[in-house]
DNA sequence: CTGATTATGGTCAAAGATGGTCAACATCTT
DNA sequence: AAGATGTTGACCATCTTTGACCATAATCAG
């Protein structure tokens, strides 16, 4: 088996039932698994990404540590398709507007959300001199990490 | 647990309701957590600052003390800070997410949009490659367009 | 009074403790 | 063989902790 694959698999069963996030030190797990420390940011920027339903928070030095949290399963794959698909790896201003509207309309999001990420996505939230589809991706990105916010909240109530 | 988290927990326990201000001896604190008396200054250089809602008074010499006070602001005031002075025309992802997190617990936002817009200015958002500079910028001028929104929302009402 | 002594707090730079990025190299799939 | 995926190491960025040295205020001895 892959080393990668052996990581995510010891990572994944580090979870408690019912508990949103895990907390890790990178230099230990790498220690435990006798590889690069970037191993880990390998593992972790390929299978726990917000297509993925997770969410990374990390902190250097002294006492850091990499926070890894997730929606729950049933979640997980339902938002698949609005990640992967609807918003994929580029999306522009318009079509992101078009989507926030969307998933108000239909009350998959509230107004205000939809709105607050509007004001985040919006062409003049970007209004510095690089290629457009540098933006289109930051926008994705940006996008997915708002969606995927907003489903953890859900879960938490 | 960091120490400096420990000791910034401590300090904020401090407080008695309503109080707007605690005190407190530097050599007693470090004492107490067993540090160099300069560990307190870290903390309080890092955690009670004024972009953290904080401001500070002291005196040297014996009888000496270190006061913190608690800077409240109204909502309106609050904002026109925040755009005109504290966001600029760049703030790093660290500074963003103090910012957030500030603004929540001091009520003039609410935590959900606190998170929301954390989830907008996490590095990983921006995960494309481009000079730091550049995203600072975006982050910015994403942020303030956050704040307004939810300004106008809060006006419609 | 005044100068010395004592009691505080402040600054800054160095060292230590983590995690992040990127490009080269390796291995696997097709 | 070519492209995708995985692995590593050198170098970077950030956060914490400590200690040597500095500044200031109160008190005490003469």
């Amino acid at each position: 088996m892959r080393l990668s694959d052996a990581i995510e698999e010891f990572i994944k069963e580090l979870w408690m039932p019912d508990e949103p996030e895990v907390e890790l030190k990178r230099n230990e797990l790498a220690e435990y698994f006798r590889c690069a420390p970037s191993q880990i940011n390998y593992v972790l920027s390929t299978r726990f990404t917000p297509d993925h339903g997770y969410a990374i928070e990390s902190r250097r030095g002294g006492g850091g540590f990499i926070r890894i949290i997730r929606v729950q399963r049933g979640r997980r794959e339902s938002f698949r398709y609005l990640l992967q698909d609807r918003v994929g790896e580029a999306i522009s201003a318009r079509d992101a507007q078009i989507l926030c509207l969307q998933l108000a309309e239909q009350g998959t999001i509230s107004l205000e959300d939809a709105e607050l990420m509007n004001a985040a996505l919006k062409p003049q939230s970007q209004a510095v001199p690089i290629p457009e589809q540098m933006k289109d991706t930051i926008r994705a990105k940006t996008l997915k990490n708002m969606l995927l916010s907003i489903l953890r909240r859900a879960q938490q109530q």
